[in-house]
DNA sequence: AATAATTTTTAAGCTAGTCTAAAAATCTAT
DNA sequence: ATAGATTTTTAGACTAGCTTAAAAATTATT
């Protein structure tokens, strides 16, 4: 069985490959985990046995499928965990992720299958992130930056790319959430900033660094 | 913040010495974390300048406030996750333990009192046992092992001593759970088992060291 | 292609927790 | 009260995981 550390290092390698589309090298893993390089070489040295990646000195680390299951399971019970959080015991979504980075290292498949039925099989976290099924497959989404949108466009806020805690408190105080209904009334060119109507109230002005972070679904 | 080896050991402590009214001394925490007595030294001695505990060589060991108090805690989470799995995640009462006894590890405050809100603020786990509220404090009950009865005595099954899965799943079997409803007919002075009627089907006979493990609450 | 900057690895050592084997202390029974 | 049995502690060594400092490899720059 393998220890939550391990867990940890599989899960960020997946998440670091996933974001590179390349090999994950020490230092990424390094500054993800929150430990030194040298730490990471040592782990990854001493895990290589375990057949969950493929390392070479210095050319970083990539996940076997074996290690791709086991990231994928994590990051199945991580957004189950977090759906729980959020809708039964009234979590609010920027509260939810240090909660089920501990729950997500629970030993017990009846357990994950039987709360994803109690969940009644949701697709999506309260960030909007989708959830791997038992098998592991999930549902993609047609979502779009907000920063991509054009003046006119209406949609609905679908994701978060970025879950920082400060972020997401910003977007409770805009009352941006999941299922919000959104329309552009303005694009400005010069520091590409978008004026935003939220439920039909006055626009306001969001930033660029804001709205490549918020995911919409286009409305027909 | 305490780690879950730290917390293992002070429950250990906490549930001995409330079965034996006294110290707890090495060997039986050695049994009951299934480990050696040296271990058991060994961490007794560097845990113990952190004062969840007096300890004294060769004498054994008692909690103090400060370790009581935790050992509350971890009990009300534990039965607090139990109630969670067995009512909401349909698991039986013979299943919920070894998942709650990783589950009460989860450090969140926070979390626990949702929970319990979640859960209507329980006052029984699913094997019978009182559940702590956030102030530490149980409600007891006017409860008797189903030994003691004598013939005529009718009552309802509130709690089990015994936690071995083997006992709940026999129990299972006989159509014995919390709440069922239960009247005795005979009591065998040669052995003392007992004849008893459950739910007005024909009586069944159980062993003494059976209703020694069964706690009653008597009927007006 | 050589030097400089960066990244990665090695080396050595630390803490938490575990173990076995042997020594010491305590308890029990005569 | 002393021999034997039991319990507890000490000693030494192991694994997992972490750290810092220095060496080695790789990448970038001129």
């Amino acid at each position: 069985m393998a220890t939550q550390t391990e867990e940890d290092y599989i899960k960020a390698i997946f998440k670091i490959t996933e974001r590179n589309q390349g090999a994950a090298n020490t230092n990424a893993i390094a500054k993800y985990l929150n430990t030194s390089a040298a730490s990471v070489t040592d782990m990854l040295k001493r895990l290589s046995d375990k057949d969950y990646f493929h390392y070479e000195k210095y050319k970083g680390v990539y996940l076997t499928s074996k290690g791709i299951q086991m990231a994928t399971q994590l990051v199945r019970k991580h957004r189950l965990w977090e759906v729980f959080l959020a809708n039964k015991l009234n979590f609010s979504w920027e509260e939810v992720h240090d909660i089920a980075e501990q729950l997500e290292h629970i030993k017990s498949e009846t357990l994950i299958d039987k709360l994803d039925a109690f969940l009644g099989y949701p697709k999506y976290d309260p960030h909007g992130d989708p959830i791997p099924n038992a098998e592991g497959k999930f549902t993609l989404r047609n979502q779009y930056a907000l920063s991509t949108l054009s003046k006119g466009d209406k949609g609905i806020v679908v994701g978060v790319k970025e879950h920082d805690t400060a972020f997401l408190q910003y977007l409770n105080e805009l009352a941006i959430g999941l299922g919000t209904e959104v329309e552009v009334t303005d694009v400005i060119d010069f520091d590409h900033s978008i004026k935003l109507k939220i439920n039909d109230q006055s626009p306001i002005a969001l930033s660029h660094k804001v709205t490549k972070n918020i995911y919409i679904k286009m409305q027909a």
